[in-house]
DNA sequence: GGATGTGAATGCATTCACAGCA
DNA sequence: TGCTGTGAATGCATTCACATCC
């Protein structure tokens, strides 16, 4: 049996990405397989996580001989959803709205932007890349029509809230929200934050932590013996 | 004795932003206290997490009364740095580039970008905000003469690596990646990685998991009795 | 009564280590 | 020999539950 999935830990999925990114990189370079140390090594990871992240999901690998790139791509682009065109809105089109807007990451990646939509009215009616930004009021029509399962929020802080929920009652089903405020626990829509302040703050944190890489200009004071530790942060 | 620091989990830092844009709120309203349980609601958050995040660097709640809003945006300030000004300089002036290059949201948190750069000779010279393009060569420099700790990376990912150490070795200590390659092994310097990409993807599966909102009309299926559970996704 | 701080218990994710297969 | 798949062990983060104090 291709194994239950449903109950995937979310560490687990967020590197499932990361596996494919890689993966395509082997394949656009022709490498036909791969083993769970290679991939490991590439991402900063374990093999053993490596391996227990794909057994996850089905047995692909060949003991003794590793796994193969092009299954392993078909069965992740599966998994994410990616094997298939999924549509997505975006609402707020300040700064970061224009950049998502024009952002040619999407297409490739099997998602695509179908309407932008914005509460100024100096702002709508004026074109963005191919599409036109259209009136807040439009989306959830929008949304219905072309049974859009994804949002992308980029409105102010106070705005959010209200634009998650409106997203959520028209039938989107999973949010992108670059709003600083958290929306996680929004009922009935998978939300991911991105809070581009909050970022650096980590960093800052965590940069003041750490030593002085110059200080060391010697090879940074040998890791203190030891199997490879996995860096959380990615 | 003013708690050890030094060893706090990397979630706990994580939601330590959190709270912090939560109590600027609470302070901008003239909030004076606030109890665990309250923050917790607000964030969708348990009470007792937000104690023991609290309590890993000092005893701040007064029994019985709760914390001092105040006090507490004073030293969630000072962990994560944000009570002094962080330089920070960017490097790739494209799609995202742009909107970060003149996103106001940096100032008031602390950072300030004091240089962008770029390879491609058509852009360096440009404005962009108040800051010129200057050519990337010349970043080292400018890190150096004003003690730069944290930079931005929003070039095509095959040049990310490069920047990314070109960025270590002039003395940076952190860097926020926006390039769809993961940095995170990068050694001698702190990174985070923002994919957006891979953040739709992530979406894409976590939504497609749950069943849809609108089918369950009545209240959704009532949660299966027990305490509230936090959501990790944030 | 109301709310903190914290050991103890639980629950998960990671890592280990090894059996098994090519 | 090389490498997977996986139970067992470890290591952390979350949650519980309660002593403590205003």
């Amino acid at each position: 049996m291709p194994h239950a999935l449903g109950n995937i830990p979310e560490p687990t999925v967020r590197r499932l990405s990361l596996y494919l990114r890689q993966l395509e990189k082997l394949e656009s370079e022709s490498q036909p397989t791969f083993s769970s140390q290679s991939l490991a090594d590439a991402l900063g990871l374990t093999a053993a996580q490596v391996r227990k992240d794909l057994a996850y999901f089905g047995q692909f690998g060949r003991t003794g001989l590793g796994y193969s790139v092009s299954q392993l791509v078909h069965r992740l682009r599966q998994i994410l959803g990616t094997d298939r065109l999924t549509l997505a809105v975006l609402v707020g089109v300040g700064n970061i709205g224009r950049a998502l807007a024009t952002y040619e990451g999407f297409t490739p990646k099997g998602f695509q932007l179908i309407g932008i939509f914005d509460t100024d009215p100096r702002k709508i009616g004026r074109k963005v890349g191919t599409l036109t930004i259209d009136s807040l009021a439009n989306m959830a029509k929008a949304v219905e029509k072309y049974g859009v399962r994804l949002g992308i929020i980029a409105v102010p802080a106070q705005a959010a809230l209200q634009v998650a929920r409106a997203m959520r009652d028209s039938g989107i089903r999973g949010i992108l929200n670059f709003a600083p405020v958290p929306l996680s626990h929004v009922e009935g829509v998978k939300v991911r934050n991105i809070d581009v302040a909050a970022e650096l703050e980590q960093i800052n944190y965590l940069s003041s932590q750490t030593p002085d890489y110059q200080s060391a200009a010697q090879p940074p004071a040998a890791p203190p013996r030891g199997k490879p530790r996995a860096d959380r942060s990615a």
